[in-house]
DNA sequence: CCTGTGCCTGACAACGATGTCATGTAGCAT
DNA sequence: ATGCTACATGACATCGTTGTCAGGCACAGG
């Protein structure tokens, strides 16, 4: 059984067709098939139908892994995604423009779950370099990215998305987080509203604190004392920002309207308002759209981010340095959008 | 620049190490680095060390593609997924059950999007069996899976998710439409609803035949005549269903209750009915949950599928094929669940 | 008829790893 | 001391493909 000819598999049928196959069927060289699969010039036509007949009969399909063992450049046209989950709406959205803007070039996408462990960023990084994918589409989470520095500077291609890295330089496409929030805030103070509240994620989370910062920076700027301001943080789903809220608007002297970074703190928000029947009173602003938000009563405003637009930008740098684009390494950023939808435009009593 | 020598690439520091780089360096030969990377018996604790030591020095890793290509049994330790869009909530839930489910086994995920495009599911299939994945996850659209029998008979692992496979036996894991849909009617019926209607996706879906079955089938069942209820189809996004929601409520004899057999068509039915003032008045039940229908007014009452379970069953059954299991092909179904909120147990009007 | 210029074509080595197998060494019983 | 076993180790061929290079053929020009 061990000791089986190598031709011959144990299992029955596992004979895949190689490039030899097709050549011997063909009556050409390996190297002529090569070139027809390819589409290299220099051949003529009636041996490139004659290896395409061959290829068809065979049902030879070419093994990618194999070729790029030799290729020039090693390419294996296949690039590792790092997400924070791929059943993230989000992410999902981002996922699918990497998707597109590679395929044209023929380049197949490994995409793999972080789910907020810095841990996992590291062995799933390593995952795909075992596999030598042509570039890396990463969302840290991890403290530091310097543990790919090695890679990095053997050029591989790299970019990072929705978060800026740390300990290295590389290129970076990111919200405008801090500029959207600030938006929010000088929104509802447009609206007449000096006693705002704060819903925030987990500190330990890059984006969370841009938010806040530009958040706080614009109360400075309307001229609004912050340590008046609630500023709760450290929320992460929405079951926590719902207890949060309710807390907040219970107190004595509750906030006029409330901003929340984030999707599910928008919604633990909007649970709490709608509870207390203050949905139609106390004005929200949430950074993030999501789908029925104009559904809801009063439609949510919202700071829409652009994922469309971020996994477009970081296909297209990564296609660039794949290309052998050497420019310096530069973050890119992609503006917010405020969706003015009901309730963010309520007014304060009085 | 073209007669360099092969050691040397044209960008500068492209040198990833070799396993003879890591022997060298640890003095050792490079089948003995293979056994300690492949963590293989009869390698003495001090010469793993000392490779380890090679390895990390020189910041090594496995080439998984090269070794798959003398591996026994060839396997790359990836597999295909293909989903109608990464972006889809649904599909990224199953999406996440599937990475989650093969992860233990270090197997990596190639996902992309078919778009409901025939074509497209056999250039991404192609593309996949190029890159000799060692299993392919599919949701078919084409009108035949018979172009995949010649991989399929090579003993190639593959389930299909969602809907079933035509032209090839294969496995299958797929949601209960027809008892799901029946049971929504079952439900609404059991309400005191006799006036019901239908909005449904189009009619070249698989799914959306078998939901439309399990809906009539349990009018039947109740004794209502199929002919007095509306079947409107072919609906396929949120503002084709909201039209034809509209009509269905602006006639002369409206329903009482609709069922909606899909995400997108629910939310065309809500707008609708919200646009009329019917909103806590008409029942409605939609097939497939979704984020916030809590939140509604009232309530969407759902028949939720489980894209999680479909991705676990369908992880499984991958598995059990590529460790050889070769019983006969079946199809595995996973019960839809319905969630009351509200709307579906709205009672008619007298 | 000879030479030169292109163009097709295939032999061959090599990419980075692993399966096979032979070799060497230590340890133990005789 | 001898012979045996068991185990650790490395040489080598090989997986399927592509880069390199040399050979062969056709055709044009002298």
């Amino acid at each position: 059984m061990t000791t089986m000819s190598n031709r011959y598999r144990a299992e029955p049928g596992n004979n895949r067709p190689t490039m030899r196959d097709v050549a011997a069927l063909a009556g050409v060289g390996t190297k002529t098939v090569s070139r027809v699969m390819n589409d290299e010039a220099g051949v003529t036509e009636a041996t490139r139908l004659r290896v395409l007949k061959a290829t068809e009969q065979l049902n030879y399909q070419l093994d990618i892994a194999a070729g790029s063992l030799r290729r020039t450049g090693r390419r294996t046209l296949s690039i590792g995604l790092l997400l924070p989950s791929v059943a993230n709406p989000f992410s999902g959205e981002i996922h699918r423009a990497i998707e597109d803007g590679l395929a044209a070039r023929g380049i197949a996408v490994f995409a793999a779950s972080l789910d907020d462990d810095p841990e996992r960023e590291k062995t799933l990084v390593a995952a795909f370099l075992r596999r030598r994918v042509d570039g890396l589409v990463l969302t840290p989470i991890a403290k530091s990215q310097a543990y790919v520095i090695p890679e990095h500077s053997r050029d591989l291609p790299m970019v990072f998305i929705d978060r800026e890295p740390v300990g290295i330089e590389a290129d970076a496409v990111v919200t405008d987080n801090a500029v959207g929030a600030a938006r929010a805030a000088a929104h509802l103070i447009s609206h007449g509203h000096r006693k705002l509240a704060y819903l925030g994620d987990r500190t330990d989370i890059q984006t969370a604190r841009e938010r806040r910062r530009g958040f706080t920076e614009e109360l400075g700027r309307a001229g609004i004392a912050t340590s008046t301001i609630p500023i709760l943080e450290d929320l992460h789903d929405e079951e926590s920002a719902c207890r949060a809220a309710h807390a907040l608007l219970g107190s004595d002297d509750p906030p006029t309207a409330v901003f929340s970074s984030q999707n599910l703190i928008t919604f633990g928000a909007m649970r709490a308002l709608k509870d207390r029947g203050l949905n139609r009173t106390t004005a929200l602003v949430g950074f993030d759209d999501f789908s029925l938000s104009d559904m809801m009563d009063p439609g949510i405003t919202v700071i829409a981010q652009h994922p469309e637009r971020i996994g477009k930008l970081a296909a297209e740098r990564l296609l660039a340095r794949i290309d052998g684009d050497h420019v310096a390494p530069r973050t890119y950023v992609v503006p917010t959008e405020l969706i003015p939808r009901g309730s963010g435009e309520l007014r304060p009593p009085n």
